[in-house]
DNA sequence: CCACTTGTTTGTCCTGGACGTTTTATTGAT
DNA sequence: ATCAATAAAACGTCCAGGACAAACAAGTGG
């Protein structure tokens, strides 16, 4: 029986290796000039046809300038030495039990068990209630499934099943979570630049969770709509998410300049992982280090206006 | 008083202008050298700034290439010539009824009442079924709310806030059918270049109201990777979406090209606005005129064998 | 130990040219 | 006149190589 060879991967072009890392066309030529790396193969035409591996190695350089590395330290490197690294960001705190769910729904998902996968997590969201579901399994799972795919242990459509999964939990809760109108009146969204949905989907939920009425205006919302939009809506607090890709000085002068056009009695809450560990005191912006935060937020917003909603949770 | 200036449009990069847009960088410059439009400004860099008015005309001129004009045919017009042509090709067949309802509904868009319009896309839904909630609602407010952005008639948080309630309304009503486990099972996703969700949402979420098993990969999917997913997860049909963003002709060639690596066991369904009135036929695949369509290519896939499901509506 | 200055790193933008592919126009045969 | 084949134009994407500001790191002096 002959080998088959139709899966062995095809070299990319770039705009291809552009869509799959999410580096620009513009940066992996000049990383190309200036690092020698990547080093793609070109076509009869002199245009450049990029190896399985090079993206391969290219995504896992993402990921580590994401968490903060320079791209000096890390296109010099060879694959082995990328991994080293990855392995000393993935900062694991999670407990046995949280770690074996992890594991336990990872498989489902290398399987392809839609079904039990769903109904997997509809079970715990069911014995655990929406918080706990969002903190202790949801979160954990989000960051496991991204260590995965960039270790090259789960696939393109698997990362897509279970973020589809998810979004489908997530806000058929919302949904069921309608009705809620206490305050604060909490609008959700992210700057232009940021597209990751799961988090504000989890706050989304969390807040409502609270008692506070939440809105999501999704992903990649212009700046000065933001501001207009929540002036305009009387809310109270704008919420935004930086996922890890975001850069992290980048989302503090981001901050710092919309906290200028915000209303001033608008509340400005930030958190995600491109701002953990990176809690600066920064007048009239509040710095949300991690999920459970949120709650705190809420009551104390609460205490400040004694405001405090019967339907909030005891 | 002195006159308010922020809210001035201001001028934008040719990055955001990408982002804005979706016209690639390399597009823009090669309009401006070749048809002298558009005709940014400079900064004291030489760089390029976008006048709003301008981006504002480039938004209409996007819309009119994806349904079908040429280049050479909008780039020399003026703003009200284009505006013209939008009208051309606007070719609402709908009910007095569902315009109606339609204009209601972008009115509550329009003065942000969300609550409102989360309750009366509820009400529909609970009023008409899934499946007419869908035909005669959902679809017809999509292009609604799109023509309505492209006018200038609702800004960016308005049309974020339709497609956030609107998922969330068809995501909660996904997760309620599941436990349908009939035939076929359908794969459902697009292709790299496609990002339009709401699409696969509503076919995933009519296909579960006829009692066939569906599953969603959610957008942008590598090619090789859904011709292996649909293979290892045993399913009949994989049905993709191209929304008028994704040029007809490319449509059509990407199947063709598609096709001959599916599996010859699975059938493959394509529809969306990019391939309407374009029903050639083609060996091995079906296009799905409009979502009506969908229920009989269901029925006629059971009737072939002879696998009628006791679940499937009467 | 902190504020400030200097040098290096890094992403984005620029120009102008080139080529393959798709679309349109033209030609010729039935 | 209808249709197929061919030539011409239109169009998007890619390339090279240079430039500059903003972000960052390192060194300096209080």
């Amino acid at each position: 029986m002959m080998l088959d060879f139709e899966d062995s991967q095809l070299p990319m072009r770039i705009a291809e290796v552009e869509r799959d890392t999410g580096l620009a066309k513009e940066t992996l030529r000049v990383w190309e000039r200036r690092y020698q790396f990547p080093k793609p193969e070109r076509d009869e035409l002199g245009e450049r046809l990029y190896p399985f591996t090079q993206v391969e190695q290219l995504r896992v350089i993402r990921r580590l300038i994401d968490h903060g590395f320079r791209p000096s330290k890390v296109l010099g490197k060879n694959l082995g030495q990328l991994h080293e690294m990855l392995d000393s960001i993935s900062q694991s705190s999670l407990s046995l039990e949280q770690s074996g769910r992890c594991a336990s729904l990872l498989k489902l998902l290398r399987l392809h068990r839609s079904a039990d996968l769903r109904q997997t997590l509809n079970n715990i969201l069911a014995r655990e209630g929406l918080k706990r579901f969002i903190i202790e399994t949801v979160a954990p799972l989000n960051t496991a499934v991204g260590d995965a795919w960039v270790r090259g242990e789960i696939s393109v459509p698997e990362e897509h099943l279970y973020t589809e999964q998810v979004q489908n939990v997530l806000r058929h809760a919302i949904q069921s979570q309608q009705g809620v109108d206490g305050r604060p009146n909490i609008l959700l969204t992210t700057f232009p630049d940021e597209a990751h949905q799961l988090g504000i989907l989890m706050v989304e939920a969390l807040c409502l969770a609270e008692g506070a009425n939440s809105l999501s205006l999704g992903t990649r919302l212009p700046i000065a709509d933001i501001a207009k939009y929540s002036q305009d809506g009387s809310f109270d607090v704008v919420a935004l998410s930086f996922s890890a890709a975001y850069p992290s000085q980048n989302a503090l002068r981001d901050l710092k300049q919309f906290r200028e056009r915000l209303d001033p009695n608008i509340e400005l809450w930030a958190g995600g992982q491109a701002l953990h560990r990176k809690d600066k005191r920064l007048p009239g912006i509040r710095i949300v280090s991690d999920l459970e935060h949120i709650q705190l937020l809420i009551k104390s917003w609460r205490d400040i206006r004694q405001l405090d909603s019967s339907r909030s949770v005891a």
